[in-house]
DNA sequence: ATAAGTAGTTTATAAAATAAACCAAATAAT
DNA sequence: ATTATTTGGTTTATTTTATAAACTACTTAT
């Protein structure tokens, strides 16, 4: 009947941050929080809930002189976006 | 870019309450019980909210001497439904 | 030097979900 | 008839999650 909904991703917040990546493969903090509208103390724990299951990649390093956090989608990270597409349909989709 | 998700159905069991609603019209506690596997407590708490945000209307009656607690999708619900599947396509067709 | 801005992280608080315990009545077993 | 057991829930308590506020370290401008 209802699939079950991954509840990393089932979290408005990390989706939309799969969701950028999904279609950039590759974003800055900076510009994930432009997208978003997220604070940045939120975004850097969602980043990180979402770099220690594996679906993202994290990259720090510097521009010039600032830091930069680079994010990246894996490839564990793909199929559980897909796999959560799949099973949102089942709510929506009647 | 990223509509906002009406916190009241992100969340998968309410959710599943009003897709179900959505299809049904209506349906009563230990149908919706059985669809969804959520349990008795979270059900009653979360049918609870649907109702007092007007989404769902909740009438009590008796089916024989057993208490029966009947659901039923009201227009406000149709309409926040129909919001959520517009936002959430935001998310997951890039 | 001092103030203000950037790019974050950490800690604390509020909100949400879930589980466990409970209640009242009905049915089944001894 | 009295003692379980089940049904149909609600309430309370605990855990998890999300958000906001405070802080760190460094940079740029005054």
């Amino acid at each position: 009947m209802f699939k079950e909904l991954n509840p990393l991703l089932h979290s408005e917040l990390r989706l939309a941050i799969i969701s950028l990546l999904i279609s950039l493969e590759e974003a800055d903090f900076i510009y994930i929080k432009q997208q978003t509208g997220a604070t940045a103390g939120n975004l850097s724990i969602q980043i990180e809930k979402l770099r220690t299951a594996g679906y993202i990649d994290v990259i720090k390093s510097f521009k010039g002189k600032m830091p930069c956090t680079t994010c990246k989608i894996t490839a564990q990270g793909i199929t559980a976006f897909e796999d959560y597409v799949e099973a949102i349909k089942s709510y929506i989709n009647k």
